[in-house]
DNA sequence: CGAATGAATAGACATATATCTATATAGGTA
DNA sequence: TACCTATATAGATATATGTCTATTCATTCG
């Protein structure tokens, strides 16, 4: 995953193939409820820690937690950084607006 | 799928499961290469009728366009016109706009 | 009317993925 | 050093979905 976030919005020129796999592996990350509440949740609190803070209001176990945050942090819509002995993430807001300016019409 | 569109950015305060559920159904009309390159052609000509200018360029069947279009025609993001023996698509704008708001960061 | 043709549906199949339980890892803490 | 505990991984399973071929539907045009 790496520049399609510097494309023009979709609706201005066809997309290659490449890139539209690209962008539908992107959208891909955000097709699913718990990714969303975990990046609205992180988003909101502007900064959320992984078990203790998001498995309980989430409603999954923590292994499926832990998967969702391991896709959100590949995709670079989050980063997390360790302190003491939790993991803390924060939502990357630059990632976010480059997919928004994508669908922008 | 009705009223999400009217959602605050996700980022500003957390998803409920109901509006989340929603939300991933509709990026996950855009979590498809094909869909896309088809969303990115219609809005790039401003109009594409389904055969005669999407099955070839595409490189995909004609069931499978016709299917994919059904899948944006249901999730609101084009609306379709039949006119002498074809059917032309057109994209909704405002559609892609509110999805654009909610990603906005 | 009837034939031709663009579009939609049906059904099958393969692949992807979301979730779980069980287990491993890692690194702070006593 | 040894233990605890937050995270991550492994593996299994169920579900969803993208694609195809074959067929049906519907409508235009001769």
């Amino acid at each position: 995953m790496s520049n399609v976030t510097e494309c023009a919005p979709i609706v201005d020129e066809p997309l290659a193939d490449a890139q539209a796999r690209q962008l539908a592996r992107w959208f891909g990350v955000l097709a699913d409820p718990t990714r969303l509440r975990l990046l609205s949740l992180i988003g909101a609190k502007g900064e959320a820690c992984a078990a203790c803070e998001m498995v309980e209001p989430l409603g999954v176990s923590q292994p499926t937690v832990s998967h969702h945050l391991k896709v959100l942090r590949r995709a670079g819509l989050v980063v997390s950084e360790k302190r003491g002995r939790w993991v803390y993430y924060r939502t990357v807001p630059e990632r976010l607006a480059a997919l928004s300016r994508i669908l922008r019409a």
